[in-house]
DNA sequence: ATCCACGATAGGCGTAGCCTATGGAGATCA
DNA sequence: TGATCTCCATAGGCTACGCCTATCGTGGAT
């Protein structure tokens, strides 16, 4: 059985005439005929009555149109189901990215990704980038943005840098923080907010701080960006944040860059190495690059 | 988009490995690969992700799947449905018969045939050969059993003689019938009950009387067969009727044959010379020609 | 480092499906 | 009645596709 010989079925079941049918699914009436032919053969049952002037189904016939109907509909129906996703008219991104980027630089690029392909839904993971690295490899995630160096002992990901961001202070507008650059050094002893586990940030913050020689020590601890930027305004006392979020985190705050070396991360995008991203991950991966440059 | 192309892809779906659903569908390795490529590449769309070890559906694959078993499961289902048809498992047969017969020979031809096929749907239409023949002309009948010879004009029809019946006369056990063969003019002034317009029985028996010299006269008039005969076994008059039906009669009743060359008529079974009927319909025939050797 | 498992690639073969040309059998009309 | 027309079936040839075997390439395991 074949869709070819079920199209052709159909065609001569509602015209009622061979060489109609023929026409209407171009070929020539002899190859027509020759596949009404080797289907009934298969089947095992003569599916027209072939009365000069008068074709008409037989039973079999009659039993057989619904089903190639339908056969014929579905097939119909999964190249077009297919085409869509392929076309980025339906379909879905998995992305994760950590805290920072959420709410710093995807709004952005989501809003533009989403006005060109309004069909595919965005699912954002938010969370530290070893579990996003973990979720990655389990093709949970089919895209994230994580920070740069992966982990030691990770699967196998490619990675293609996104950008730098500085890190710097923000502390409270009204309170004594200097204006000018500060060193690590300088936060010993001064009050922090820092984020709960799982944010590199954290990783990244007490490492610094422990290279300049000292453990810092927090008057607040644990909560997401939003909540630690409400405490520094608060004047719990300060944070190391990327400058992206600094810039946008509005008045009452005053961001104060680090001196020397600084801090600096890099943003990466990372999808499995072993699998090409489905389509819509590729474009939103394209996005984001495009994005760099603006 | 093929048949084999789909299963292919159910089957690596499924056991998630392109040599075992190779080995699983019958087919080589490369023969699959290339297969599933060639899905791939119509529908425009990765439809595996192939990981070492670990073969995945695309979000694409998943659309297909299941459309691809509903496809082959129609096609299994069509290939089963008209098989059974085929097979006389299921289906119907339209006979056409005249009263006389489905009162006579139909009942036990019935019976066998519907021990060997019970699948079989029987559709008995009761008329007269006139209006036998033009069912079958429209389509309306597969098969009737008719009197020879057709009525002129008739449409192409394929006739095959069954048997010939002699006709006889009946009358009530308690009559002054002879019980001598009688001739046809002795049946002048003797009261005759004839049945109802349609039967060619009526038809007939008049042409007979008239060949014979006289305008028979009815003394009740119309009615079906089992009408007639009890109207005869009333003592309300002899009827003409074929032996078949006058040895069925059972008590009650004194037959008495035709003299000389006597009335005899040849029932047939007809279909349309154009259409091969179906193949329950030439099983029937079948069955109905076998009866008459027994 | 070597081997193994597994999917991809290459090349050859047979046939299935399509084409054009033609046959043959009912309808139609002069 | 015969000529023509219509329409499906048949014949023969060509191409392309699907299948095969043999081999390659590459990750993962020993």
């Amino acid at each position: 059985m074949q869709f070819q010989q079920l199209l052709y079925f159909v065609a001569v079941a509602e015209t009622r005439h061979f060489t109609r049918a023929a026409e209407r699914v171009h070929v020539s009436q002899p190859s027509l005929s020759q596949q009404i032919r080797a289907l009934e053969s298969e089947l095992g049952a003569e599916l027209f009555s072939r009365a000069r002037g008068n074709i008409g189904l037989t039973e079999a016939g009659a039993a057989l149109l619904p089903l190639a109907r339908r056969i014929l509909a579905d097939a119909d129906t999964a190249r077009l189901e297919v085409q869509e996703l392929a076309q980025l008219r339906r379909g879905r991104v998995r992305l994760g990215a950590t805290p920072s980027l959420c709410t710093g630089l995807l709004p952005e690029v989501l809003r533009v990704f989403h006005d060109r392909h309004p069909g595919i839904r965005l699912l954002i993971e938010e969370g530290g980038s070893h579990d996003l690295v973990r979720q990655l490899a389990r093709g949970a995630l089919d895209l994230a943005l994580i920070v740069l160096p992966l982990p030691p002992g990770s699967p196998a990901l490619t990675t293609v840098e996104l950008l730098q961001e500085d890190l710097v202070v923000v502390s409270a507008a009204a309170g004594k923080a200097p204006r000018r650059p500060v060193r690590i050094a300088d936060l010993r002893d001064q009050p922090l907010v820092m984020f709960r586990h799982g944010y590199d940030l954290r990783e990244l913050t007490v490492a610094a701080c422990r290279a300049a020689g000292f453990e810092p020590g927090f008057t607040v601890e644990g909560g997401e960006m939003d909540a630690v930027l409400g405490f520094v305004r608060a004047g719990l006392g300060m944070a190391v944040v990327p400058s992206m979020v600094a810039d946008r985190a509005g008045p009452g705050f005053r961001v104060t860059p680090l001196a020397g070396p600084g801090l600096r991360r890099t943003i990466a995008l990372a999808h499995r190495s072993d699998v090409a991203p489905p389509r819509a991950a590729r474009e939103l991966q394209r996005v984001l690059l495009e994005s760099r440059s603006l």
